[in-house]
Parts: C-alpha cells; sequence; structure tokens
DNA sequence: AGAAATCAAAATGGATCCAAAATTGTAATT
DNA sequence: AATTACAATTTTGGATCCATTTTGATTTCT
C-alpha cells in the first residue's frame, strides 16, 4: 500500500516516524552528514525528505542553517486541536447527505467492532493497536464521505504534531474511552439518519474533550504514561546567536 | 522581508508564482533539465524546490516520473472555497475575544482604506492593486489576532490553488465588490462589538458568495475577462502508460 | 497489418565533489 | 580578564557525474 520506492519517500516516512514518536527531540539540530550515514542513504536523498517534511510541518528550516526538528508549545497544541475539532465537525455535516445503506453499515461495523474490543469491561494491552487503527478508520470514514479531499488533508496535517498523532492513545481510564467510544455510535446513528449538525456537534465535542483531557494530562505529569512528552530537559544547547560581523 | 537567500527558496517562490499565474498549465510535465535551464541554476536547488512544493500541494509527484502541474476540478475548487469559509468564520470567532482597541483601529484602518479606493463610485484599473493588498491584509490581520497559525497556514494553503488565488480578483460587477467591501465593514463591527458568532456568519457567506460568483463566471465564459483560466485545449499529451515488462 | 519484443534516447534518482557560509577555537589586543 | 579579531574546522548549498528506470521508436514475428 504505501509502497514508496526512492530512498527519498522512504527515508523521509522513516524520519516522520521517529519524529511523531519523539525520538528525535523537538528543536533538536538534524545533522546532514550524520543523519545521511545513520539512515544509510548519501546526502541528497535526505535534503530531498527534508525539504518535503519541512513544508509539511515537521521540522524547520533557516537559510544556511539547516534543519531541526519543530517544537510546539502547548498553545499550538491546544490550537490544532481546536482547528481539528472544527474540520471534523465541518466533515460530518458534508457527509450526512452523502450518507448510504453500504456506508452507515461500515460505519457501523467500525462501532461493532470497537464494541468488541471493549466487550471485557476494559481494553486489553493487546488490544491496544487494534481500536487505535479502529479509531483512525472512523474518522477518515468519515471525511472520505465528506467528499472533500481538503479537510482530510489537512486533519491528517494536524496529525502531524508529536502530541496529537492519531498513533497516541493514552486513555487509560474505562469511564473515558467508553465513553469516547459511545461516541462514535452516536456519530454514526445521526450519520446513518443524514443529521449533519448533530453529527458535527458530537464531533466536536469528542474532539475538544480528547484536547482537555489531552492538555490535563501533560499539565498534571509531565513524564509518567506518556513518555512521549518532549523532554524539555534534554532540549540541549541551542544558542542562537546573531551577531554581526 | 521575503528576502530568501538560497537558490532554492528563490526557485520555489518563482515557481509558485509561475503556477498560480497559470504559465505554466496544469498537468504540464516539468522537466528537470529544461526547467533547471530556464531558470538558471542547477538540477539539484531546482528539486529541492520542487519536493518543497509537492508538499505544499502546488505540484504531484510519482516516483520516477518526476513532477507536474497539479490539476484542480471544479468540485475541488469548490471544496477548498468551503474550507476556507469555515476556516476564516473560525478565526472571526477565536478573534472577538482577543479585541482591543488599537486591533480595533487597525480593522477600520483598512475599512477606510478600501472607502478611499472605492470613493469614485467605482474601482480604477491602477488600484486593483492596492485594493487586492488591502483585501489580503484584512484577511490575514483577523487571523492574526484569532491567534491560532494553523487557521493562517491553511488558508494559505488554500489559496494554493490557482483559481482561489488572493492574487486575483475578478469582481468587475460595481455591486458585487460594493457589498464585499460592506461585509469587511460589518465584520469589522461585529469584531469591535466582540461579537466573534455574527462576524464569523458575515465571514462565511462573504467567502461562500466569492465561491458561487467565481464558479459562476468559470461556468459562463470559461476565458474571457479570466486570462487565468487552464486552457484545457492546451493541456497536452499526458499517457498514463502503465505497462509492466 | 498488428502486436510484441528489442534497442536507443532521455529523464529521473542518487552519490560525489566543490564552493561558500557558519560555527568553533585560538590568539592577540585593550 | 574580557573582548575582539582571526584562522581552522565543520556544515550547508550547489554543480557535476553516474546508474537505473522510463519512454519512444524501430524491428521482428505471428
Amino acid at each position: 500500500m504505501t509502497d514508496n520506492h526512492t530512498s527519498a519517500e522512504m527515508v523521509g516516512e522513516r524520519l516522520r516516524e521517529v519524529i511523531l514518536r519523539g525520538e528525535l527531540h523537538p528543536g533538536e539540530k538534524l545533522h546532514q552528514n550524520r543523519l545521511a550515514e545513520q539512515l544509510g542513504v548519501s546526502r541528497t536523498p535526505l535534503r530531498t525528505a527534508l525539504a518535503a517534511l519541512a513544508n509539511s510541518g515537521l521540522v524547520v528550516y533557516e537559510s544556511n542553517c539547516g534543519y531541526r526538528v519543530r517544537e510546539f508549545s502547548p498553545e499550538q497544541i491546544r490550537g490544532a486541536f481546536i482547528v481539528r475539532a472544527e474540520l471534523e465537525a465541518l466533515a460530518c455535516m458534508l457527509a450526512a447527505p452523502n450518507m448510504t445503506e453500504a456506508l452507515s453499515k461500515q460505519l457501523f461495523d467500525l462501532v461493532a467492532e470497537g464494541d468488541r474490543l471493549l466487550a471485557d469491561g476494559h481494553l486489553l494491552e493487546e488490544s491496544h493497536a487494534p481500536y487505535r487503527e479502529m479509531n483512525v478508520r472512523f474518522h477518515k470514514l468519515i471525511q472520505t464521505i465528506a467528499g472533500n479531499p481538503w479537510i482530510a488533508d489537512f486533519v491528517a496535517r494536524l496529525h502531524n504534531v508529536p502530541l496529537t498523532s492519531d498513533r497516541i492513545i493514552l486513555w487509560e481510564h474505562w469511564k473515558i474511552i467508553h465513553r469516547s467510544h459511545d461516541d462514535h455510535r452516536r456519530i454514526a446513528e445521526a450519520l446513518s439518519h443524514g443529521n449533519g449538525m448533530r453529527a458535527g456537534a458530537i464531533m466536536r465535542e469528542h474532539v475538544l474533550f480528547a484536547m482537555d483531557y489531552l492538555l490535563s494530562q501533560l499539565n498534571s505529569q509531565p513524564e509518567g504514561t506518556l513518555r512521549i512528552v518532549p523532554d524539555r530537559a534534554k532540549a540541549q544547547n541551542r544558542k542562537t546567536s546573531k551577531r554581526k560581523p
């Protein structure tokens, strides 16, 4: 599926993973020689990949100073959720008039898949990944039904923020994950009835609550259940010295 | 201000201009050798620029097949306006609680500038550029006040569609441009009163009407007052042959 | 004659090389 | 001792070169 053939594409995808996983710390300088050697390619495809990543917002570039991992303030993370809430709500509104029997079934199938994973009364460790994938598919399906490619594109870009990545499920409390899954069911029901406004309202709250919960977790325990948190202590020597000779 | 020093950045900006201005036709293949020679640089910075443009959505890339100018369907253009309407409405909602006396003044100064340009009862030819710039500044100021950088970024990306570019003012009819400017005044007034909902509602309609008008112009006279329209007749030989040897 | 195979030309992707700029370390001067 | 000037190293940016893939055109075979 996602088999990119050129080195530049592979390197880009690899870097994206590494950055989102937090293995490269925000603000960290990306030395081209070292990185190229580590990744086993020459500098040329690496630079191509970096140029692309810079435009996708994962790294920042400064002329003659190279690339560094982009860092996001809590305020920016909050902003990402707010825009995402609005875009996904809009997706619901646009999707509603496009609903068919088949599409309704696809949505409810995903809900049922979540039901199965949560059947025991809690989410097993080994069910984390399947649940996460189901969650991603549910949101993406609605965006597809909406038929506006810009929405899916922008939502994907908003996931290019380390902490808001769709690969992170930090809901350990049963009540929260249960409520979140219940939102999915209600959204599916509203959409299958053609009620875009209602589906959109649920979706907006669905995303905004995730924001509140994530930010509260960030504030309360900066490094606890979350190893993904950018280690500010380690955010090392960045001397923004700017002298005129 | 926008002085990018490296060749790659200059080439990228140059290509962006050329594509948005329609001098490179949608779907057209971008031959690296020829382009590099035309632009007076080697292929390396050109490829860096293309990689960036690909991620910004102006060109599309296919492995081992190179880059071509992206083409947008009328439906995609419509979709861009719809998302932009929502994002700019959201910007109004977020901007309202941030308003100050100074910011109100800045907004009304821009409105007054438009008043001056339209004072004669119509828009002079030489006032086109100033009016266009005022328009851009008005919208950008609201996005700045909103304080959510994602909105400004996404709106800018939505302007990366040839026909929706903010450099195009195709409103030749006095009534329409007058009404559009009146929207600006009402938005400024609503914002200065802290009424984000109302400002957002006006903004949404402001953008959606521009969409309707643009699309109607596109349908009625594919090449009339608009020279920017992609010349489909010239969209030349693209053989998407895909054989397995 | 039409389709398939083959070979030549061209274009893309990647590696290496070189120049220019920035950073770092050292020395010299105040 | 601190700061400035200067030199050496490192790193980035750009050009060139080479390999691989694609494209197209010609030839060959059914």
